[in-house]
Order: C-alpha cells, then structure tokens, then sequence
DNA sequence: TGTAAAAACTACTAGCAGGTAGATATGTTT
DNA sequence: AAACATATCTACCTGCTAGTAGTTTTTACA
C-alpha cells in the first residue's frame, strides 16, 4: 500500500472500539517485540482474533520489515547490515523502520522471538496431546521442531549468531523461552527413560546432544540442495531416537 | 617484550641466514593468515624448526594478537568490535597490529584457520595409523576433534559465526580446507559400512549429523560449568558411535 | 473536493572506527 | 657514543551509520 510494502486487503474500514482494545497490545507506534511475533498475520503466527484492520496493516509491516531484515543480518551480519540496507530492501526508508521499530535491537529481538517461540508453541501443544508412547511423542516433537528450523532458518541462525546484541531485557526474555523449552524436553526425555522405552545408560543430558542436531540443520541445510526437507526431518527423527535408545 | 607482548625468552641474536630464508615464509611486516596458523608456537603448533629467534618473536606476537582478537570477536561480534579494543586489550596500539596484519579481516582469518587446519591435522595423523578397527578409529577421530572443538571453543564459534566476512581468497582457501575435512569423514564413514562394522541403513550423510554433534559443542560447552570436558567427549563419542550404528 | 490526521520522506547531525603518515623510542653494531 | 635499523606510538583523516527534526505526501471521510 505505501512504498512498497503492500498490506494485500480489500477495503478500509475503521473500528474504533477495536483498535482501542487492540492498542495496548499493539502501543503504536513503537511496536515492540513480544508483540510483533503474537499479532502478526500470515509468515509468524495465526491472526489474531478481533484485531482492527487497521492492526493488521500494522502487524503486516512490521512482519515485512522483519522478515527482509532476517534475511540481510543473516547474509551480513547483524552489525555490518544498515538500516538504509534494510529499508532500501523493502523501497522504504530509515524513519520508515523507526516507525514500527525503536531502534534496530528491537528488530533483532523480533527476529530472534520467532524461532523460539514456534518451537515452544509446537512443543506444548505435543506436550497437551496422547501419542501413545513417550517414543511417538519425542519423535512428533522431533519432527516439529526440525520443520520449524528448516522453515524458519534464518531466523534461527541469526538468533543464534546474533542474540549477544539484544538488550539486557529483550536477552533475560528469549532466554526464559529458550530456557522453558529445554527444561521441557529434558522432562520429556527422562520421562522415556523412567517408562522403560529409552535406554537408561544414555547420558543424562541427551537433551543437548539431540538440541545440537537439530540446532545444527539451519547452518547446513539448503533448500536448492540435494536432499528434500522431508528427507532430512525423517533422517533426524532416527537420529533422536537411536540417541535415545529407542529405536 | 614491548608494551604488554612480552616475549618470553632469554637473549636476542640475529641469524641473517635464517632469517632470509623465512621471510620467505613469514613475509615480515604483513604476516599473512596462512603463515600464522603454521608459524606459531605455544598456542596453535609446534614451534618451526630452524627459525630464527627474531621470527618466534614475530610469531609469538603474532599469537598474542589473534588470542585476544578471538576471544573479544566471540564476545562482541567481529563487526563491533574495534580494532582499538584488541590493542588496548593487549595494551598495544591500533598501529601496532597493522605491523603485524594487513587489516582487520587478516586477524579474522588467522583465527578461522586454527580450528580448522588443527582438526583437519589430527584426522590426517589417525588415518595415517592403524587403528584395528573402523569403529576404533571413527572413535578416535571424535575423541580428537572433540578435544580440539572444546579447546578452542572461542576459535570455532568465531570461525562458525564470522567466516563470512572473510575476504574472498580467504574464504575460498579456508573453505577448501573444511571440504577436505568433510571429504575424509564421508570416506571414512562409507568404509566402516561397507566393511559392515556399521548399519548399512543409515543416513548415507551421517557424517553430517556427527558434525552437528560435534560442531554445536563449543556453543554450549562452559569450562566453568558442571561438567568436564573428558565427560562430554567420553558421551560425545558413545553418542556418534549410535548414530553411525556402531555401538 | 476540502480538510485534518496519519504515514512516509528529505536532509541532517554526531560520533565512531578503519586505516595511515610521520614522529619517537628502543635496540644493535661498530 | 654515534649511526643505523627496527618497533611502536601520537594524531589525524575519511567515510559511514544510528538516530532525528521538520516537511511533504497520502488517505479517510465529510
């Protein structure tokens, strides 16, 4: 719609009650990073119920600027990619970004939000259902989780390179996510050997070994390479579980 | 010797004749990256036989440099980090490591290259020997390349996470040097099953899941933490020997 | 079509960081 | 001790980049 960055919709229309509610989340203009990975629509999560046209035009943007920025501060680096490569990117430019974005942290901090938080998401909501066995559920938290890195890659390699730059605050905060994810694996993991299904003579912290799998696949997957996604992911579900001992 | 450098050393002699033959090598003032990772003794090889006092001086520096440049890059990013951090790190001057490297993206290149050419050094000297068995010898090679990944843990991350800001010579000789690495895995792992030591239905690119093992080490890997190092490789082997089915 | 509000832009600043020229200090040899 | 060579430093330049103030363009709606 403006400069570039289309918001693809029909007609405008204005709902003030809603974009009053809808503020708080939001707190235009300066969108800040927790928000960005919850309200926007199509590439990082489901669009939220009840939000304004007008916050979706927003969350659109904001997604635009982060997805484009991913990309260049995963070919660049985070400090060697400027904002004026960023906005010239997308055909806007710099005041642009700083008006959906306080500063280029808060972009990293989006950024970096996304991967981890699909990761989480995906593993509670295994977590919430029955898979029969503790070796079904590893392997759908396996595969999940490996779709996510592949899909998301990016992301995750940026997050991983770059996270030392985040704020103190934006870092405490993805750190507790990371930290809430691992804890959860590991209880999954020593629930399997508890139940019998896992080998118990498996180093009790197999958890890192299967993270460092699947934590790997973004550094080397290509996506014009030989090997399919679907390939890979069924190769690292062996993997995990022959790790595990359950195979 | 100068300024914070201290070369550890009783006295100074010159050895004109040495020294002429070196320079060939060590191209005195504009050490070069491939040179450093060969020349220097104490932290990345052994000390070259037949140099001249004057050389080890260089390279001791040399050293020096590339220590504390590696370990501030891991800290901070190579991007944001200045080269007037590394000098007053070593409480030196910027001018002082322009006489010992030709810029910032030298320095860079040093340390991408210790990580590499030792473990590509250690892979070479256990496939020179008889190890009896493959399993044996794919054991080995972990335990080898483990230990070096975990001693130079803030060489690794760096080369993982920066080696893109490498100039494009160096880029190209340093990647050679990891596809030779990757090369001789691969081979190695195809004999160990076709010998039928380890399971033919294994991933034919298991090679690459045993790196990820190993290459995610040095990012969570903490010499403070609980634990050894001997731990983690000692579970890092058992955990390649699974995957490779070689239990 | 006119008008007010929102969105985006142009043009700028201040500070920093890579790199260098020339001065100074240190060591060596006679 | 003088003279030369080497090693290191001080002081600077230049280009770049995060961030901003104020102006212009676009949109929504009467």
């Amino acid at each position: 719609m403006f400069c570039g960055i289309v918001v693809p919709t029909g007609r405008h229309r204005q709902n003030d009650a809603a974009e009053g509610e809808f503020s708080v989340t939001i707190r235009l203009p300066w969108v800040d990073a927790m928000t960005v990975a919850v309200s926007s629509d199509s590439l990082i999560s489901p669009r939220a119920p009840g939000a304004s046209l007008k916050s979706e035009f927003v969350a659109f943007k904001v997604n635009r600027i982060v997805e484009a920025a991913s990309h260049l501060f995963y070919e660049r680096g985070y400090s060697s990619c400027t904002l004026d490569n960023v906005a010239s990117e997308l055909s806007v430019t710099k005041p642009f970004l700083y008006s959906y974005f306080r500063n280029k942290e808060a972009i990293l901090a989006a950024i970096c939000e996304v991967g981890i938080s699909e990761a989480l998401a995906v593993l509670e909501d295994v977590l919430a259902h029955d898979h029969g066995s503790h070796r079904a559920r590893l392997a759908e938290v396996v595969r999940k989780v490996g779709r996510i890195v592949i899909d998301r890659q990016e992301y995750v390699v940026v997050y991983q390179r770059e996270m030392k730059h985040l704020s103190a605050d934006d870092y405490k905060r993805i750190l507790r996510l990371r930290h809430s994810f691992d804890h959860q694996i590991g209880e999954m993991i020593r629930e399997g050997v508890a139940s019998g299904e896992f080998r118990e003579d498996i180093d009790p912290f197999i958890a890192v070994w299967i993270g460092g799998l699947i934590s790997w696949i973004p550094t080397w997957y290509s996506a014009s390479g030989q090997r399919s996604a679907e390939e890979v992911i069924e190769y690292l579900v062996q993997a995990a579980l022959r790790l595990a001992g359950a195979e």
